[in-house]
DNA sequence: TCCCTGACTGGTT
DNA sequence: AAACCAGCCAGGG
């Protein structure tokens, strides 16, 4: 059971899977919250890889540092603006306002 | 085992 | 503020 088995993958799409609605995490957040400390390209990485599971995966709540859409330019960053955006989140000068949704209080604060 | 790629990040230019 | 650069991590060939 504690599989420590599970590939990284599977871990960071368990975290992704965790993100509430109306909140996002940075890929270094979630990086550490697997247990890899700088892994955060890897986390993108592994998102990348998400296929199938892209319906079933809120893998729009992940933004790069600072808010910021690393899809941005591309058709997926059009969508997941729009997902963040239907689920209440605001946008500052085109990038998420982490200290409003940011999941931890590395920008949370003031509600 | 070495080399390359990539939904990243932080620091310089 | 935007472009550049170097560092880091997990797969795949």
């Amino acid at each position: 059971m504690s599989g420590p088995d599970e590939g990284f993958f599977e871990r960071v799409y368990a975290v992704v899977r965790r993100i509430p609605r109306g909140r996002v995490a940075t890929y270094g957040q979630i990086a550490a919250l697997v247990g890899v400390t700088r892994g955060a390209r890897a986390v993108g990485w592994a998102l990348g890889g998400i296929g199938p599971r892209k319906a079933k995966l809120p893998w729009h709540r992940v933004v790069g540092a600072r808010g910021r859409i690393s899809l941005d330019g591309r058709a997926s960053g059009l969508v997941q603006r729009k997902r963040l955006r239907a689920e209440g989140v605001r946008f500052v000068g085109g990038r998420v306002d982490m200290l409003r949704h940011g999941l931890l209080p590395k920008g949370r604060s003031r509600g």
